[in-house]
DNA sequence: TAAATTTGTGAAAGTCTATTCACTTTTGTT
DNA sequence: AACAAAAGTGAATAGACTTTCACAAATTTA
């Protein structure tokens, strides 16, 4: 008769899949795409080599979904926000936020998603994921345009620019090893209200930028 | 008794060394760092691999050159356009301008450049790269806040987004393809105006920032 | 428990490219 | 011209990977 998995079975295989995925993430995360070797990734998992190639077809694919589920993640989170409560200006900073103090958590993680390029199968997938961030941004910056809040201006360009930026004023500090903990919170501020006149956004009422209402908590990224 | 290179010679050889880091240019300007393998440097160059060999101990070291030199004449643009007359804002919005106009002629070489990481060699010698973009804008930044023309922020934050800013906003159409031409004029007119917002200068006196007294030519890539 | 089928293993094969090196050609000295 | 030294060649080497595969272990069916 035809072979069945059992329930337990399934559980494992769907188990291991999983594993195999947060072990490529966290060697990402610990030291870039350079140190996320196959023999590395499957060792982490806590399978053989070989055994990966049950579950991936390449090393790319792998990556590919490892980066889409980093970033549905991420999108999800900042979607929340942007389409929360507040001025758009409340938001936008908000956003800003969010995403650079998760991108403080794991700086090579971000820096890998954002500009570590890869395979040109990689590549691609990472640039939709970029628009999947800008097109967020675009949202605000759209309303707080239509609402009067922000002066007219090219959103995609704007967008891009947001990205850019606070990519850019992260992943730097993170390359030259500077301290952690220390200056984050000033480097965020800073990043922040950085973007926030990019736009044309009011000032913040709270002064500033650096002792203000914290209007939206940052989740912690999800560990599940 | 000694051996002792001609003039003659002396001066091929140099050339030689010359037609190699251009050649290593011209091929990462074409398809970034991917298409510049050590036996397409060579016969670009029109030598073999084993004389490239001769020139350079390996390939990072060719890389770091290549690297070098391009950013010592962008710097050398850059300074010329901040240490020039006008305001402090003028003066930022020329440097922006001037750097994303030459960015659009070579959206590869930019990347591979700004971005595109290789071996620890070469992302250490892009790290000191670019600081020293920063270290430009840092420049007039402090001048417009000393001058009252821009509000209070952290230098280097402000030096590092704007540096990103850009680079994202011209990289990621490099990277869907984009045609080329066109919207060029416009994207660095959203880019010059975005970066000028963030720092806090006054609205540029041309209006929009489409149409204004070209204040600052920027000089074309040198060629020699 | 035996046969059938799937899953797991890890050494070996395949791939890709930087680097080397035995050899040829060219250049400089006598 | 004859010899010594340097520069140039490109096939072979080397190392670091990904990917495969013959085989072992485990799981499901009868």
């Amino acid at each position: 008769m035809a072979y069945k998995r059992s329930a337990l079975m399934q559980e494992r295989l769907a188990d291991n899949r999983e594993r195999i995925v947060r072990a490529a993430r966290k060697l990402i995360g610990a030291g870039g795409l350079r140190e996320a070797s196959i023999n590395a990734v499957a060792a982490q998992a806590g399978l053989s080599t070989g055994a990966l190639y049950r579950y991936f077809p390449s090393k790319a694919e792998l990556f590919v979904e490892v980066l889409n589920d980093a970033v549905r993640n991420e999108v999800a989170i900042l979607d929340a926000i942007v389409d929360g409560e507040g001025s758009a200006a409340q938001r936008l900073r908000a956003a800003v936020r969010s995403f650079a103090e998760r991108a403080l958590e794991g700086p090579h993680l971000a820096y890998a998603f954002i500009a570590e390029p890869a395979d040109a199968e990689v590549d691609a997938a990472r640039i939709l994921c970029r628009q999947q961030f800008g097109n967020v941004f675009k949202r605000v910056l759209r309303e707080g345009i239509a609402r009067g809040e922000f002066p007219a201006q090219a959103l995609d360009v704007s967008a891009a620019c947001i990205v850019g930026a606070y990519t850019e004023a992260l992943v730097r500090p993170t390359a030259t090893q500077t301290r952690r903990g220390a200056g984050d919170a000033r480097l965020v501020a800073e990043i922040v209200e950085f973007c926030a006149r990019a736009v044309g956004a009011p000032l913040d009422a709270g002064g500033s930028g650096k002792h203000h209402a914290k209007t939206q908590r940052t989740p912690k990224r999800k560990t599940a």
